[in-house]
DNA sequence: CTATAATATAGACAGTTATCTATATAGAAG
DNA sequence: CTTCTATATAGATAACTGTCTATATTATAG
């Protein structure tokens, strides 16, 4: 559990990944698009973009020579849900 | 904002630091009794409290020789809402 | 003042990360 | 088949991370 947060919470922990899931979500879903909008280069780019995959926040499905990308909503509420939980443990036990 | 959340998340993109999180919001307050349950040795747990800190996600008070640490709430629904509303776009913007 | 307990700092080190340039691969279009 | 476009890979590199041991600091208690 705490494993798979951190390993959510690696995969957003540079700026330029949140950017990227920002612009994917704002409709943005191919590579090419991409690297206008941030100041990487195409390979820095490839590299977040098969991190982010990795991490299972976004997917990635071929079509012809672009690659389009998506948010993965799942790990999305996956990290709300373990948030929230977090805060429901402190109202019930907090004993200081 | 994207830098903010880059800097959260990369506190939480360490599994002991999300367990020390779980800990000291079950009631835990004192690195001294944290030791004894993450495999990690007193400085690191030093190094790990001061990161969190530095974060912002807990907030540290000295009590005598103690050290007691409080997780900061207003960073966990900072994190929560902007995950939330990341979702929100989605369901507005969404074209392709 | 000295001993004890909690925490911090210093220094070292192996592993990881983000970035680049240069090059390769894969598919589309002529 | 060649050219163009999108993406990936390789190799290099500087910076950062998590960890340790050893030592210092700070506060309490005897």
């Amino acid at each position: 559990m705490s494993k798979e947060i951190a390993s959510l919470a690696k995969a957003l922990s540079d700026e330029n990944r949140v950017l990227i899931l920002e612009l994917l979500i704002k409709g943005e879903t191919c590579g090419c698009t991409l690297i206008d909008k941030l100041p990487i280069s195409q390979p820095t780019m490839s590299y977040h973009l098969r991190l982010l995959t990795d991490s299972g926040l976004i997917t990635s499905l071929k079509e012809g020579v672009w690659k389009k990308h998506h948010v993965n909503m799942d790990k999305i509420d996956e990290l709300i849900e373990y948030l929230t939980q977090l805060k429901k443990v402190t109202t019930v036990c907090r004993n200081d």
